[in-house]
DNA sequence: TTATATACAAACAAGAATGTATGTATATAT
DNA sequence: ATATATACATACATTCTTGTTTGTATATAA
């Protein structure tokens, strides 16, 4: 039986998608095959290269499931109009992007991936310069919540938002590559939001 | 003519070394084959193979050729006797760090290769324990420093040493991997030392 | 109702890459 | 001076992996 309707397709599309997520993250995407993937979607690579042209392709596929998404609620999270303080809100996000870690599982096998089973040379290498102009923007956002905190007088210390936003970001960061590393959960996963606090409070007055 | 002697041989070792780190940056870890490092090394496999089990093994002796004697380096700077106060020499470790990614080619090779050339599966993945480990050294290093600090009443905030230490940790680990990234210099690598010195002087008194 | 495009499966061909086995000239030990 | 181990080069066999081609049943359009 073959010649699926539309909604199957689309159905088995989205196996391919989720197979080939849980391949590279077993075996890091240069190792994983479209054999592999197909086998654990229970399809033939006939169905690989009928939906996708080759691996590279599934790869973006799984990024942009995760990462185009998260780029709009970085931009909610911090620019949108709210009852806290600018400060809070940049804790808040921060904290948010720790608890999407944690319960969604797409979510955190994607970061996995991006992070530590994939090499970025050849047509991979352009994802880097994606990830440069992600970081410019976020470090924006939060520039622009820091200059709220300083004409309300919330902040400890005297340097420019720009410094502080550049800072927390690098702090992220490395969290965030920290967190991904630290599968047993023992030394950063269990203290993530706790840092972000304290990273916080020390640029908060008093 | 072949057998030469020891000196020869240690020679060609250290040029199959070198030239796999150029293949690896070039290619990443994966797409590299023991024949294109051989011939960048001007060797046939047969030299590569008598001198390493297999890639793996090159792998290591490229990691290991830079990252055992960092570790001591760091001690050093750290803990030593010096004239300076705390802070200043936590400032000065990192960044010597930076200044030592700007001279040396070998380092910074690596340090590429290491965070986003390769892929940290099956054989590779115990690496990643290790730089858990490392990481705990080295931010054990800095809360120490911090404790000095605290004594010598430079800091102008209540944190603990060890919450302190992390977030400092946390900072600099998310430098080096945008430092990485950051190719052309024009978002990190010029002022990663300015940031450096804002994040401490974020937490020095006044 | 028939034609056609769809959604795959199955088979094929070709090139890589790896590990090993074998050959060999020569430093070095005896 | 000879034997042996060394430091490779060369050749071989095997296994993956990929991309493409061909086949085919059926949803869907006309």
């Amino acid at each position: 039986m073959v010649r699926k309707t539309k909604e199957d397709a689309e159905l088995t599309r989205k196996r391919i998608i989720n197979s080939a997520r849980a391949v590279f993250l077993a075996r890091g995407v240069s190792r994983s095959t479209l054999e592999h993937i197909a086998t654990h979607a229970e399809v033939t690579r006939g169905a690989v290269y009928w939906h996708f042209k080759n691996k590279t392709e599934i790869f973006h596929a799984i990024r942009d499931q995760v990462f185009l998404p998260l780029i709009d609620r970085m931009d909610d999270s911090l620019t949108l109009a709210s009852d806290e303080d600018p400060l809070t809100q940049i804790e808040n996000s921060l904290c948010l992007t720790i608890d999407d870690l944690n319960n969604n599982i797409e979510m955190r096998q994607t970061y996995e991936i991006m992070m530590i089973k994939c090499e970025y040379v050849d047509e991979f290498s352009l994802v880097l310069q994606q990830i440069l102009n992600n970081c410019s923007s976020i470090t924006g956002k939060i520039q622009l919540a820091y200059e709220r905190a300083g004409k309300q007088d919330l902040l400890a210390c005297k340097h420019t938002p720009l410094a502080l936003a550049l800072d927390t970001h690098l702090f992220f960061g490395g969290l965030l590559h920290m967190w991904v590393k630290d599968a047993d959960g023992s030394m950063f996963r269990h203290q993530a939001k706790d840092l972000i606090k304290s990273h916080i409070n020390l640029r908060r007055k008093q």
